[in-house]
DNA sequence: AACGTATACTTGCGAAATGCAACCAGACAG
DNA sequence: CTGTCTGGTTGCATTTCGCAAGTATACGTT
């Protein structure tokens, strides 16, 4: 993936590091699935290959939106966790969300959800932003992704 | 571009339909430039090519986001406008524009439409909507009795 | 009516990105 | 020491992209 910028234009800058079918998906996994190791984000549905989710992490890490970190309960894996950078990403994905549920007819989303983030947006992004920084453990309950 | 669902996850179905460097770049244009035509979207900074833009515009409307018209003033012209579920991509922009303007140190977006975006958001919505929805699209029963 | 130009595409082709399977090295577990 | 897990890399076929050229229809000018 070659990405240089295009333009000036602050749309096309955010497109130029994650305008692309996973980026997107593997950090929704880190928010909304509180994925943090290399084959979490492969157990997600959508099946993306390994090859394109080391590209994309590495991509992203440089990019100052993931940050890599050994894991010291096991030195084979690596932790991937979002930077504040990272964290400013919540309410791009809650808008795809939003979107994504109003047009799939068949969306699993409830409307209590999206009720809740017209209601009270600042609060919905807040709290994710909070649950993140403060490490919570992995809780395979709370995903929103499939399988 | 070949895109079929991948999974039930609202964001995967967002992404199917514009999760690429180039269509939501076209619908910027749209929001932001108030382009329509064809050259019109060429000409944007970025240099999309035409066979690439050819195909999103016809993409975006057949997932009906866009729609394409008859130009009446000009037969050779078809006019691409946003439907309502268009309309509805103007918070998803708005929220690239905001990541894209604070992460990027050269952005040219000014403080102040910042502010207002995060002061007044809902407000910042509905008036990119009403702007764009009271650029009449050409509607059959308008071009009954023609000046 | 004839001619040049504008517009919205399509086509063809090399380059890049993706998807898939296989392979690999370092750690861990028994 | 052996087998397995983890996080990758490599190689290759398929798909998409980027670029240049070509085409069909409509317009504007003379």
């Amino acid at each position: 993936m070659k990405r240089q910028r295009r333009s000036v234009c602050p749309i096309a800058f955010s497109l130029d590091l994650f305008g692309d079918r996973w980026s997107l998906l593997v950090l929704r996994d880190m928010v909304f699935g509180k994925r943090r190791h290399f084959h979490e984000f492969l157990e997600s549905g959508e099946g993306i290959a390994t090859n394109v989710l080391a590209d994309r992490l590495n991509r992203l890490e440089r990019a100052g939106v993931v940050e890599k970190t050994p894991d010291p309960a096991d030195r084979r894996r690596r932790i991937y966790t979002l930077t504040e950078a990272g964290l400013d990403l919540v309410p791009v994905l809650l808008e795809l969300v939003v979107w994504g549920a109003r047009h799939d007819p068949a969306t699993p989303v409830t409307e209590d959800f999206l009720r809740r983030v017209r209601e009270d947006r600042e609060a919905v992004v807040r709290d994710f932003r909070q649950r993140l920084s403060a490490r919570v453990p992995v809780r395979p309950s709370d995903t929103v992704a499939p399988e």
